[in-house]
DNA sequence: AAAGCTTCCAACCGCGCAACT
DNA sequence: GAGTTGCGCGGTTGGAAGCTT
């Protein structure tokens, strides 16, 4: 090769030399601005010929990350968090399609949500994230603490204890099938979950929030009878992860679900295991207050 | 104050699929 | 039908920012 030819090869490198890693205003400029001329697709063509040097895929990538007008910013509401636990339950790590059911929203942030906050959830709780059973406890705790959060501010949801989980969670816990009659299976069956029963009994300002029920088709699918709970032992499921002090009763304490002594339970009768981390939960997940009336609830119905 | 650790998220990578030649 | 190209998806990583000690 001669030496003409080496240096045409090196120049050649040159000039296909491609940037890696963040991007410039300069570069999101040029970017947006051939967009705005050309509009979407052909994005190898487009990497090409904006003068960027960049891959096809990386311009895409930034574009529909971040560039894209249409892109919300911020943290997730509790709505699209809600979205966003009940899909992945039906359909998986299919981050794309869980964020076509919401606007604006990318499947990287979802996918990266996902990772970040449920999953160190269940590394804490040292249950396997795919599990049915940590399922279960998204299913049972975390959904209804975020329905809660939809639909009370929290300035009010701290003071008012009867707008805790009480609210979100069955009027009557399902019971073994076996152990009840045609008649109060169906009574489960269309009182406990369903969502038209969290919209009419416990949530009536979800239709008048930030989003209305037409948006919310995908998270009607709570269980709608004991069969959806599988085999699930609800008290045992507690047990497992929060260790409850036994020889403290809670009757004693004369807790009624409106009384606020109920604020003032002595949390150190109250030991969470190591694997949970309270603080934590007190914002992303249940609470020790929604915890207390979980297992009162269990008492009363089991 | 600073070193070490953790969290979060933008960006990259590899793969598979579909359309085109 | 085989090869190529473009695109989209899900998994992974690197580094900035925030937090803890």
């Amino acid at each position: 090769m001669s030496s003409a030819t080496k240096r045409g090869c090196k120049q050649d490198e040159e000039d296909t030399e491609l940037r890696r890693g963040p991007w410039t205003l300069d570069e999101d400029t040029l970017l947006i601005h051939y967009i705005a001329c050309h509009g979407e697709g052909r994005w190898n063509l487009a990497a090409r010929s904006s003068g960027l040097k960049r891959t096809g895929k990386s311009c895409r990538l930034r574009w529909l990350n971040y560039l894209k007008p249409d892109v919300k910013r911020g943290n997730l509401t509790p709505e699209e968090q809600l979205v966003i636990l009940e899909l992945h339950s039906k359909w998986g790590n299919r981050w794309s399609k869980i964020a076509q059911q919401l606007p604006g929203r990318t499947d990287n942030e979802i996918k990266n949500y996902w990772r970040t906050r449920v999953q160190k959830q269940a590394r804490q709780l040292k249950i396997d994230a795919n599990s049915s059973r940590f399922k279960d406890m998204i299913r049972l705790l975390w959904m209804p603490r975020l329905l809660e959060k939809m639909t009370s501010p929290p300035s009010i949801q701290s003071l008012n204890p009867t707008s805790t989980l009480l609210n979100f969670v069955p009027q009557s816990y399902p019971s073994p099938p076996e152990l009840l009659s045609a008649s109060e299976q169906n009574t489960v069956t269309t009182s406990c979950y369903s969502h038209k029963s969290f919209s009419e009994n416990c949530s009536p300002s979800i239709s008048s929030n930030s989003m209305n029920t037409t948006q919310l088709p995908q998270i009607s699918e709570f269980p709608t009878s004991p069969k959806d709970f599988g085999n699930i032992d609800h008290t045992q499921l507690l047990k497992e992860y929060c260790y409850v002090d036994e020889s403290f009763d809670l009757e004693d304490l004369h807790l009624s679900s409106t009384s606020t002594a109920a604020l003032n339970y002595p949390t150190s009768d109250f030991s969470m295991t190591q694997n949970i981390c309270v603080d934590d939960m007190v914002d992303s997940l249940w609470n020790m207050d929604e915890l207390w009336q979980f297992r009162k609830l269990q008492g009363r119905c089991i």
